[in-house]
DNA sequence: GATGAATGAGTATTCATTCAT
DNA sequence: GATGAATGAATACTCATTCAT
């Protein structure tokens, strides 16, 4: 109500308020990394040592708490992107941005279904995505006109590569952890530039539209 | 068809529980790659257009369901294995395996979660796995003593490249369900024998056992 | 259809269909005996060898099943009943009656829930007892007349004495199925004529409408 | 009443949750008396006036919820017996302690099926039968070598006494619920020591071991 | 007649969300 | 603000009963 009236009594609170934020948060993160979107409010909020309701004060809904979740991964992978540009070799540029999106991504169980399935933080999904897009184009046209990179591999292939790749740290999860590793080498065996025996890339890319439509809406989902 | 020649009074009645067996499976074919195994039985009962206590009837529990349901895939998919390996070219055998498996495989949600979570039909996917795992080291070794595929691949890795296609398919679903084509290409590429400009795979591929173990069990989950 | 058109062809169906009720009555013996009353009608059809529909077919009901099936077994109650009267001592006659009853009612759980709760069968229970009634007020009362029986002892007391060994042998079934001639023995010693230490029965029996009002009507329950 | 008195915030919602809680239990002590263990928890609580997740809330699951009710009764039977050892006279105490368990269990329906069938609470049952077993041996041995009790009687045999008297209860609840004082005063005088006409119990008393065994484990019974 | 397939209301339990304290 | 109690719709599964073959 009075938010902006007295500095003095409403600081307190938002710093509790927001210690509250982050351990809700953390706790989330955890959850939700090791079981997966399924984990229910009330493990979160056991896990952050707070009540339920303190959960829904600081998130509406789920879906809100997912969302916030997600942001800073999110924009850690943005920052991934932008050093990628900075990088004073273009390949080594766009092999960190992979290297260390997978890293990030690897095994956390649910950043794997909000991405694939989107089930929750769609429109922080969309617009980290924007963001997103500008950067990962430059650092993959950069590659490609050093002629590091092949010249039929499209921006929005970067994404798919690190779903995939995540993918294979899922599922190793238990017993090889890194195993994405392999996968991710394998895969820039693939991606360097033509030579005798590559096989053109098939098919075109999606447009950086496709990506945003292809997410399942929420609507098709259960609830 | 005529099962058992000789039956009067079975025959009829089979016919029926067939056909619904039928209508069952195939509904809940749709309703799981759709939406993945959360979706209930209930659905799959009104899809089926039957109630579902004769779900229940044909199939004890939902697990039970499912397990049949890829029962089919599965073995349609050691078939495919068991063909790469009659393939004139080693090459060709090993790129047609995977090429089939992820047409298969492309926007099956509730196949991609049994493989990648196996909440349900744990025994028929390791059985399959096992059954899977001679037929494909055959095929991999033998590109390899062809010298068509890179030395350090591993049969093992064999799934995870399925794996990896079901994901990029599975969220182009609605757009574009070819791209997985995209990087099928990519992987092949880099699976080529090794050359100069070659990374060998960095870690270890995981051992058959590890394939199992990798499994999430039914306990790890919630139900 | 032609059911009474030709001796010829009516009555081995006939033998047939009396065949098939026998064999459903000895299965739902066994099972409500074994099991209780919760048992389904799916388990007393297997254990008879036949589909459901023809138990359907010969009891309108699991409720008339129940009822059919101790129509029997009350009706050797009042056997034992009839004998009692013809015992030359008149002592003898009442302690067989009890005795019989109880080695029949012992460790059935189907008669014991019938007898108790009255959940199915009801009418059939009332018959019984009424036909039951007049032939144990007989026994008491000789008895009493002798001088062998405390005279404060009433006929409606008898079913309960069964009753209650019935329970005991219930409970004690996997074990000692024959502690109720523990129990038996010792109400018999109650049972003499007064002494000097006898102490006189408080409060009333039962009447015999009591006895048929007690039933806790089918209403009161559940389904 | 007041638990720990230094915390601010908890009282209040205790109170709330403990009334609920208090209503919850009246509520099923009702419900289970009434119609039995197989009154559902969605009657329980229609019957409270709360949801069904409010009493999911305070018991994890009906076998909970049964269990927690009759441990005060439960604990009320072993008080019985404590007091039973202290009466100056050994046979009143017997007597006493018979009246009295058969007073608190008389028409109890659920208490009943809880000691006869055990479905839910054997844990429960089990612990208090083992606080009960020491106290009721001691009054009976008591009694016995004040020659007051019969020489052949066992401790085992006064669980048996009271599931009897109850059986009686139970049938006549509705139309005269003290009958039981008729059997109770018809076995106490079976009980008096030997006399000239009194026949020796036959066979042997279960042991206390065989106490435990008799009830039907949960995995005997349907659910 | 016999069979067993189909039905669907009923049961225990879970969980996102609301609300009194 | 924080807490956790309350709610009830949703979910997997059962079983008495009906009905097509």
């Amino acid at each position: 109500m009075a938010q902006q009236a007295g500095e003095h009594r409403v600081r307190p609170l938002r710093r509790d308020a927001e210690m509250n934020r982050q351990r809700i948060l953390r706790a989330a993160s955890q959850v939700f990394t090791a079981r997966g979107l399924q984990a229910t409010l009330d493990d979160v909020a056991r896990q952050a040592g707070v009540g339920v309701g303190t959960v829904y004060r600081r998130f509406p809904d789920k879906e809100s708490l997912v969302d916030a979740l997600f942001e800073d991964k999110f924009q850690t992978l943005v920052g991934y992107a932008e050093r990628a540009l900075e990088a004073p070799d273009s390949w080594t540029g766009l092999v960190t941005l992979l290297e260390q999106a997978a890293a990030m991504l690897a095994g956390d169980r649910g950043l794997l279904e909000i991405m694939m399935y989107a089930s929750y933080g769609q429109d922080r999904v969309h617009r980290a995505r924007a963001r997103m897009q500008p950067v990962v184009t430059r650092v993959v046209e950069r590659a490609q006109r050093d002629g590091t990179l092949r010249a039929d591999f499209r921006p929005t292939d970067v994404p798919f590569i690190e779903f995939m790749l995540t993918t294979a740290a899922e599922y190793a999860a238990q017993v090889r952890p890194e195993v994405w590793r392999r996968y991710l080498t394998l895969i820039l065996d693939g991606l360097r530039p033509c030579r005798a025996d590559t096989t053109p890339l098939p098919g075109e890319a999606l447009t950086p539209d496709d990506m945003v439509i292809a997410m399942p809406s929420v609507s098709q989902r259960r609830r």
